[in-house]
DNA sequence: GATTTTTTTGACGAAGTGTCAATAATCTGG
DNA sequence: CCAGATTATTGACACTTCGTCAAAAAAATC
């Protein structure tokens, strides 16, 4: 089964054509942009070939969210591997978020739109295992970090507070910042300088607040956060401004 | 203009039973559930009808969810006022949005469905800036509990972070952790205690982080809690037990 | 009670969803 | 290479929803 049939390869890079479109059609038109009779159009096949790669318009964006998803996954992976301090990985973690978020702001956007229970619910059991097993193996490599810190002595954690509290803890930092900025005015209803500052700053502050060492008054992080994107992300050292505003 | 004529009467009543309805059938339905055609059919009237109140479907979903945020606004400056420490009264916020969750579950349902740019692109200017309104009084009252904690010197800030940061970084918190929440499997994948252990611990968190005495290790937010249910929430009190799991 | 103004109605056009019988293309074994 | 079996493709179809608007009904006014 190595090789395909023509036919077959036919229908894979048919597959690849209606997940371009489509992603084209979400970022450009949003979430009702995105028909399944556009996408037929658009491809120059009719629709229900279309419905034979996808069993709704949702599984297409789900297909597009997974995507995402695991690119998102593997710049994580990439950053929890930098050889630092403990808190330094995790920091690691945020600049991997910040890059993320920056350099393939469409990924971005299509997390923004396509992680809903009203997309997934209309979605193959398949499509939904497949999103769940992405996310399980990202939040292993976070979880890992913290458990590095508790052995290596950087954290210590009350008894009953799980590893994973405190990964949640950055993540609903980022979940939240990100939902808030994506709708305009909020941010510009607070005066608050735009951009990745306030989302770092919180992030030193709720590391602090755990007591993750060395702390933010005894580290210069922001010469950590180079040296990251130098050594993890050579790929992107040019675009270092990501992080001044 | 003080005494309506019956018609005019008639028209106000019918608003409030299209929201009434409306806000069953989002509740219930979600929202591809809620259209216009159901609430006509639901009111015994015809659709021309609903939309001479309404501009939209999104225009009734966006007037729900101002009624949400009135409701959740008056509880946080209820909060705000409450005699204690600078970083009590920021807790009795926490308290807040804690209790608005879990004791008016259907306007924090409806918060999730329809704060989004999605739904208030559609709608009249004057709706978006009532949103707006209400939002920025929100603030007011949050920011206002920084300033009198740098006055009274509980908080120390650098130069460079603005008071509304502070609080932004709770309100990141909180968004996050429902958006997160919202989703079953994402909570599910993590090994962590659904509920608001883990929202209160990243409270506390950051703002030790910050430095916003008295710090956790040297008072008893538990007891705090308590505190501000019994006297700026009183009529929740027998509910203490939202706050255990 | 006649006239003007306001309100209500439901049929309509446009768009989108997902289905399926009919048609076309492809594969398969002799 | 071809007949028959299998698989893929098509687009019309039934359905739903949105938002509009001319015509009808009701209310207000004089």
């Amino acid at each position: 089964m190595a090789v395909l049939t023509p036919k077959q390869r036919e229908i894979a890079d048919r597959e690849r054509l209606i997940l371009d479109v489509g992603r084209r059609l979400l970022i450009d038109h949003g979430l009702p942009g995105l028909s399944m009779d556009r996408i037929a159009e658009a491809i120059d096949y009719s629709k229900g070939t279309v419905y034979q790669h996808f069993s709704s318009k949702e599984d297409v964006v789900a297909a597009l969210f997974i995507e995402t998803l695991a690119k998102r996954t593997a710049m994580f992976q990439r950053a929890a591997a930098f050889r630092g301090t403990t808190r330094e990985r995790v920091t690691a973690i945020g600049v991997a978020d910040r890059l993320f978020v920056t350099q393939h702001p469409d990924h971005f956007r299509i997390e923004n739109l396509a992680d809903l229970d009203a997309v997934f619910a209309k979605t193959p059991v398949e499509r939904q295992e497949s999103r769940n097993r992405i996310k399980r193996s990202m939040m292993e490599a976070l979880d890992a970090i913290v458990a590095d810190a508790v052995t290596a002595g950087d954290l210590s954690l009350p008894e009953d507070v799980p590893y994973c509290q405190v990964m949640y803890g950055l993540w609903t930092l980022s979940v939240g910042h990100h939902t808030l900025e994506s709708s305009r005015d909020n941010t510009e209803s607070m005066a608050l300088r735009p951009g990745w500052y306030p989302l770092w700053n919180n992030y030193l502050a709720l590391l602090d607040g755990y007591g993750w060492a060395p702390l933010s008054q005894d580290w210069d992080y922001v010469a950590s956060r180079d040296k990251i994107v130098a050594e993890v992300f050579p790929e992107f050292d040019r675009h270092a401004a990501d992080f001044e505003d």
